[in-house]
DNA sequence: TTATTTTTTTAGACTTGCCTAAAAATTACA
DNA sequence: TGTAATTTTTAGGCAAGTCTAAAAAAATAA
């Protein structure tokens, strides 16, 4: 099996990997809130074990083993949170760091019979596809409400930052998962949209917009 | 906090001293499958956090402390195996390895609502008694099988040994937690003890009698 | 009480994962 | 294209936790 720090690693590879190809030393050190230099040392020993494909100063990408693991530990990471959110009454701002605690728990046995326990759920709490057992996973075509047109309309299905400050925000403002939007107007100036919704206006700011995914 | 190691240390510690009053060294390292010399680092360590009370050649014990934090583990450690149980339907004997990880999930909030979901169980799927939130534990007075008089009757309360092999045999032999058994004779030569129960005679050995553990 | 055995501690070393500082490679830009 | 800025790697070091082998202390036996 593979160590914390190494699981910690492939998910953040994986992460970084769905929005572009080639994940570089920096970016995985930002993530993770580590060193440059450490990411190298660790990279390396992926390397060595073929989890990463590796060639100095290229950058890094997972490789087919690497990806399957990777996809292990985001199905056990959103199948906990889902369960703190369903069963402990978790609100969706509270789970991600415990989630990141339990992710490593390595029994697939548990993990499975967690899945059957809530009856296979495909979404986590915040919206994103929970892989199934054999690793596949849905890719959802979620757009952020600031890169649609005016007048378009969507139901929330997304959040594209999980802290819980930017959280707590949208479930005061009810911006949840499942509500129906529209954006009325991008104001020019400063990037703003104006979102209509329970036939009330609601201004959010260029930063809220951009992490707010809506389907359409 | 403390690290997975430490609480590991602590825990070991912890059981240790239910038996008897200083722990050894040697007794540390064989229930951890460690090295004795690697227990008087890390027990160095514990002194210096003031979790154990320590002195060179004198054995080790818990202080104050430590023993909370100890409790606190062992209230995880059951809980879980309660949960692993009861909701997601494992069996008695499949149940610790798992939570010997789950064990050192750190929130507390999350295992206080764990305990609520499942309904504040008392005592974990092999008898043992489930520390509250400010970690009162029952010390339960439960004798083997192999240490009360002939003739005497009790309910099966709990077990010595937590292998696998052990608590299958037991299901197998259907000597399980609730069970009413009565000593009906224990053999001089090599202390084979003569159980009835559900009317049946049932022979058992030695080994296996001292780890059945009843309430009389 | 002395000698032997056992237990415990010390000394020194190794791995993992991380760090800082400096060097090397790459990229940006004037 | 050549210089400057940025990114990445290397070099060297540190803390945690473990190990083996040897020394010291304690317990046991003669
Ligand atoms: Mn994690
Ligand atoms: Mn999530
Ligand atoms: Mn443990
Ligand atoms: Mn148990």
């Amino acid at each position: 099996m593979n160590t914390l720090a190494e699981e910690n690693y492939l998910k953040a590879i994986y992460k970084l990997s769905c929005a572009e190809g080639n994940v570089s030393t920096n970016q995985i050190a930002t993530e993770l809130a580590t060193k440059a230099s450490s990411v190298t040392d660790m990279v390396r020993k992926l390397a060595d074990k073929a989890l990463v494909n590796y060639a100095r100063y290229q950058g890094v990408s997972l490789t087919h083993t690497g990806e399957k693991i990777a996809l292990n530990i985001v199905r056990r990471h959103r199948l906990w949170e889902y369960f703190l959110v369903e069963k402990l009454h978790f609100k969706w701002d509270e789970v991600h760091d415990m989630a990141e605690e339990m992710e490593h728990i390595s029994s697939t046995e548990l993990i499975n019979r967690l899945d059957a326990f809530m009856g296979y759920p495909t979404r986590d709490p915040h919206g994103d596809p929970i892989p199934d057992c054999d690793g596949n996973i849905k890719a959802s075509a979620l757009k952020p409400v600031s890169a649609v047109k005016a007048n378009t309309s969507g139901v929330i299905s997304g959040v594209g930052d999980h802290s819980t400050p930017f959280l707590q925000y949208l479930e005061q403002q009810k911006l949840t998962i499942g509500k129906r939007v529209m954006v009325k107007e991008i104001i020019g100036y400063d990037n703003t949209v104006i979102l209509e919704m329970d036939n009330k206006q609601l201004h959010i700011s260029r930063d809220v917009a951009n992490n707010i995914l809506i389907a359409i």
